[in-house]
DNA sequence: TAGTGGTCTAGACCACAGC
DNA sequence: CTGTGGTCTAGACCACTAG
């Protein structure tokens, strides 16, 4: 006895086996799952083991603990998703289709006062990047990046010709913090045109800033057409 | 000694301490924090209690663990992030703005084979609503649901005319699986014409399914104008 | 007040990956 | 082979709360 987990532990197994009926429905919101101590005479293992089942489930928001009450399965609430934000490149070969990018222009830059740069914080010269990337011969997004060169000196020796902004830093810049704004925009004639539309074709826009220790990164800017490009999220309690 | 947690529990103590630094970027990707016996020795605390400190920031994804190795501070990856999904009313109401709600049709109807509605799964007859939210006198927004009254059969008595069916939904159909999809389109006419727009304006779509053991509860489809509303995405490793 | 979950311990064996 | 994390136990005291 004792570890031995051969194939899976014993305290993932109970979890699982909790989790089940909570996930098809059998057991409703409200429904109090059994005591710890009734798990452990069910599954002849110590009462840690079974609070760590029960623990993980909680943890994972498919079910409410009350002391002296019990454990009860929740009640999912709809204020949250996870949003899957995969990398350009392989969201478009991950299609079927083959993947291209081109750098359209390339500039170093002081600080300015534009508001998304001003969200990155105290920021020293800026790398400026506008990039497009093609899926097969359609052009699947345009972005727009600041670098903030004071927290990635090293970018400033790149070639971005070669490689996408985004896959250098994801290589080479860690951060601590992300933010993603997530819209619906008419495109300006520059960026329309980039993308073979007019401004009245709606495209998808997704700005991210990121930090590290409380300092800029960077920021981009993408521009998808609308008809080509949907964002997924997901929520699926206690993915475990 | 043993259970005495006025304040905080230990391994929480413990856990803060080591998430600080990581957090903060003092420690960067890749750095070896303490060995669990090392835990154990300067917080004068079990293994078990120092291994729950270490496997929350693991679960959380701020560190990895290794074998033999120790526990590393983690990359993080840029893959996904939590998407805020508010509510109509607490959304337009944060902004310190009035909320209005109105119902613009409801039918019931036999189940069709439209993309959409056959996602939800097999579904019995369906209620079929068209509503509108606004913030102060402006249009926020047009909600098209489908409601699958075989999963719900209470629907079919409520009047949607007093309440959103998504907070009546809320409160009365619990669901286990959500997807969503976000994209930007043009309005169709009927559509624009609701918001107040033409068909040139970019709009933000939200498209939710949900469903609860397998079958398909709700589907709704809300359409924002593009300049009215931004969703927010954040991703900050260990929230905890 | 009784009983649940919350936390902790001191020890143990095991699996596995570095060395 | 060594040492780390992974898991488990048998017991304990405590905090909180439902009844």
């Amino acid at each position: 006895m004792s570890a031995a987990p051969n194939q899976r532990a014993l305290h993932q197994r109970i979890s699982d086996d909790l989790a089940t009926p909570i996930r098809s429905g059998a057991w409703p919101p409200g429904f109090r799952i059994p005591f710890e101590h009734e798990l452990t005479s069910r599954y002849a293992c110590s009462r840690a083991t079974a609070n760590k089942a029960v623990q993980s489930l909680a943890a994972a928001g498919l079910v409410e603990r009350r002391r002296r009450a019990g454990s009860f399965v929740a009640r999912p609430r709809i204020q949250s998703a996870v949003l899957e934000i995969p990398d350009m490149e392989s969201e478009i070969t991950g299609r079927g289709q083959s993947y291209r990018y081109e750098l359209l222009s390339a500039r170093t830059r002081r600080p300015g006062d534009g508001a998304e740069e001003a969200m990155l914080g105290p920021r020293g010269p800026l790398l400026e990047l506008r990039c497009r990337h093609f899926a097969g011969e359609a052009p699947f997004a345009v972005e727009e990046r600041i670098i903030n060169l004071a927290a990635v000196p090293d970018a400033a020796a790149v070639d971005f010709g070669g490689q996408p902004p985004g896959a250098w830093l994801l290589a080479h810049a860690a951060w601590t913090e992300a933010r993603h704004e997530i819209s619906a925009v008419n495109p300006d004639r520059s960026l329309a045109n980039a993308l073979g539309l007019t401004s009245a074709n709606a495209c998808l826009r997704v700005k991210r800033w990121t930090w590290r220790a409380g300092a800029g990164v960077t920021f981009a800017r993408q521009t998808f057409p609308g008809h080509a490009y949907d964002l997924i999220a997901r929520f699926t309690p206690g993915s475990s």
